[in-house]
RNA sequence: GUGAGUGUGGCGAAGGGGUUAACGCACCGGAUUGUGGUUCCGGCAUUCGUGGGUUCGAUUCCCAUCACUCACCCCA
């Protein structure tokens, strides 16, 4: 039987990568102009970094996690997402220590074992920042421009970006305690889903696209969180948004919006297109670090899909891949010119200059094809009668010009051609 | 995890229980002597995801399995 890829998994091929690679220089690029610096943790962690930080409640913990036990029985997890593993090698290497913001970023894959879909998948990969060490609303201004920044700069349109705030730990059980003492009376009436939401996370009552739960909402006066928040995430918030308008930042207040999350404080946001799911995503966790076992430090940061940006950037009919022309093809005429094709290829790639020739025997004429179809500037051609001449036969394939151009100077005339 | 659909050459796609599995694109070769496009000619699936079953006979029917797609859950 023929080898398959694992289910969820992708092969990038030349070409696609190019585009990935260019993707991750935007991001880069971007974000060191802001003094975000880059961080690489490991693929796998200890399986209880992701129950602590993610929350074993989330779906992403109790169902979606790639956890193996390796040969010293310990239990670790493919990372299921990317902020976890900064936080703990944040604390981990006591970068707290420096008494200054720290300013990450991170690339790579990151694993859910989840059913495939249309921009969903087991392995896939994120870019994401994260900045430990301030809770000012300034800071979350900044990350959330700069979220939204690097998918500008990548090159896709109609983006918005969904804000909200849910809470800390003062007032979200205060709501939570709110929604439940309201809704329980109804609790028969919800959708199945909404049963279970309410036992689990009550906010995402807000997500369900089911009217009746929608109805039963409104007529529980059951309020948004945004709405009942506390007087310091109140005024915090307030300034995000007044920063983010300053910043000429668009967004939208979106009070439903919920991320799935455990450690999520304050605020939190999307960055999504119509038509397709979120792309980017973020919001702050000041308990994070304190959970994984370093000191009280408010996070904030934010993560984006590759695979789903490059997705929407592909149906918005974008790329970031730019044609590669050959610079030159060197076609051998004959026997005779095979030695001295190979000299001219490495005297060629020695400048720089892209060149190829045919390894498969072609014929003359079809030699020109390959090269036509690889858009090859030039062709030069090397035979018997070049040999004898000294000179080599180039054809520019733009105009159809052809020359002789004596051995020597060949590498010069290409350089200067292709310029 | 739940529900539904799909699976034919590199790609797109027709077909249908029975001797040689359409077609288009791509690809390869050729159209007299060492040259690209177009056109023309020729070539290119012992085989219809995989395994099993029904049958005289299956790629066409059934079952299983794998993969993909869509919706839900959830999410980047």
């Amino acid at each position: 039987m023929e080898m398959q890829r694992p289910r969820g998994t992708a092969d990038l091929l030349p070409g696609q990568v190019e585009d990935w690679q260019r993707l991750e220089a935007i991001v880069t690029k971007i974000l060191s102009a802001a003094n975000y610096q880059e961080i690489r943790t490991p693929i796998f962690e200890h399986t209880e970094l992701f129950e602590r930080g993610v929350g074993d409640t989330t779906d992403i913990v109790s169902k979606e996690m790639y956890t193996f036990e390796d040969r010293g029985q310990r239990s670790v997890t493919l990372r299921p997402e990317g902020t976890a593993g900064v936080v703990r090698a944040y604390v981990e290497n006591k970068l707290y220590g420096t008494g200054t913001v720290s300013k990450l970023f991170y690339y790579g894959p990151m694993f859910r074992y989840e059913k495939p879909q249309k921009g969903r998948f087991r392995q896939f990969h994120q870019y994401g920042a994260e900045v430990l060490g301030s809770e000012k609303p300034a800071i979350d201004a900044e990350v959330i421009s700069l979220s939204l920044r690097i998918l500008v700069g990548i090159g896709l349109k109609n983006l918005t970006v969904e804000l909200n705030s849910v809470g800390c730990s003062v007032c979200r059980p205060v709501h939570r305690a709110l929604m439940v003492e309201r809704l329980t009376p109804h609790k028969d009436e919800l959708c199945q889903d909404c049963q279970n939401r309410l036992e689990k996370n009550p906010l995402r009552l807000f997500d369900c696209k089911n009217d009746r739960c929608q109805a039963i909402l409104r007529d529980a006066d059951v309020p948004y969180i945004v709405d009942v928040l506390c007087d310091d995430c109140r005024t915090h918030f307030d300034a995000v948004q007044r920063y983010l308008k300053v910043m000429d930042v668009p967004f939208r207040l979106e009070k439903g919006l919920v991320r799935g999350l455990d450690y999520y404080t304050r605020t939190a946001w999307e960055i999504t297109s119509p038509g397709f799911t979120t792309i980017a995503a973020g919001g702050r966790y000041n308990g994070l670090v304190e959970e994984i076992g370093g000191p009280p430090t408010p996070g904030i940061g934010f993560a984006g899909g590759i695979e789903r940006a490059l997705w929407v950037l592909g149906e918005q009919g974008g790329t970031l891949r730019s044609s590669e022309r050959l610079d030159a093809f060197v076609a051998v005429a004959d026997e005779g010119g095979e030695g001295t094709a190979m000299v001219v290829l490495e005297t060629l790639r020695g400048r720089g200059i892209r060149a190829d020739r045919d390894y498969q025997g072609r014929s003359l004429k079809s030699q020109f094809k390959l090269a036509d179809r690889l858009q090859a500037r030039y062709v030069v051609v090397i035979g018997e009668s070049e040999l004898q001449s000294g000179k080599a036969t180039v054809k520019n394939l733009d105009d159809g010009e052809q020359r002789e151009i004596p051995f020597p100077q060949l590498a010069d005339e290409i350089e200067q051609g292709i310029r």
